[in-house]
DNA sequence: TCGTAAGGTTTGTAATTCAAACTGGTTGTA
DNA sequence: TACAACCAGTTTGAATTACAAACCTTACGA
């Protein structure tokens, strides 16, 4: 019985690139909402969305800031998120390297 | 600009599980719909509908076959199916070795 | 012949995905 | 001031997908 079960909150495809540049930036670091948008190339439509998702998933956080005259989201993982996405990671090389 | 664009037809779970198994077995062979079924632990109504759709794309052949008194499928992954999925599996290995 | 099981398929509901449309503030310019 | 264009993100609704329950058909044992 194959009982990988691949972590649904991470395994879509915007979701699990998201997760990937989160969790290549530093501890304490944080990328913004449009930097995300521009380096994944998907509406801000969904990636709002999928950043909901894992925010309720408790793998990320959205600090809104305002900066100057204008807002700005900042977006980090979570102790968490990394957990999940590495063990998630771990499930998938494994299931890929046969 | 990340353009991975995971193959969709491949990348769902449960999919991906079944390429994994079809892409492991040698050129030829093959493998029953039941030990599929018990090799992967999912209901026999999902592995219907997700075979169908992989040999709708083309990756997989479906042969079903008079065994005795009763019938057996066998399953077997099509050229096509092993070249999509060393690409799904490249392009994912790429994205997650950073 | 009745009940149970094997081998799948169909179907209905629920969840997911995506982008278009929208809100609200800012900057440029005539 | 007025108006257009833009930036930052959210909401919404239609289309797709996923899942398992229900179903069909044949086989087998009591």
């Amino acid at each position: 019985m194959m009982k990988t079960s691949l972590d649904p909150v991470i395994h879509a495809d915007a979701r699990l690139r998201i997760m990937t540049v989160l969790n290549a930036i530093g501890e304490g670091d944080s990328v913004t909402f449009p930097k995300l948008r521009s380096i994944l190339d998907i509406t801000a439509g969904n990636l709002s969305v999928h950043l909901r998702k894992l925010e309720d998933a408790g793998y990320i956080t959205q600090e809104k800031t305002i900066q100057g005259r204008t807002t700005a989201t900042y977006l980090g993982i979570t102790p968490r998120g990394r957990t999940a996405f590495l063990e998630y990671r771990g499930t998938l090389l494994a299931l890929l390297d046969e």
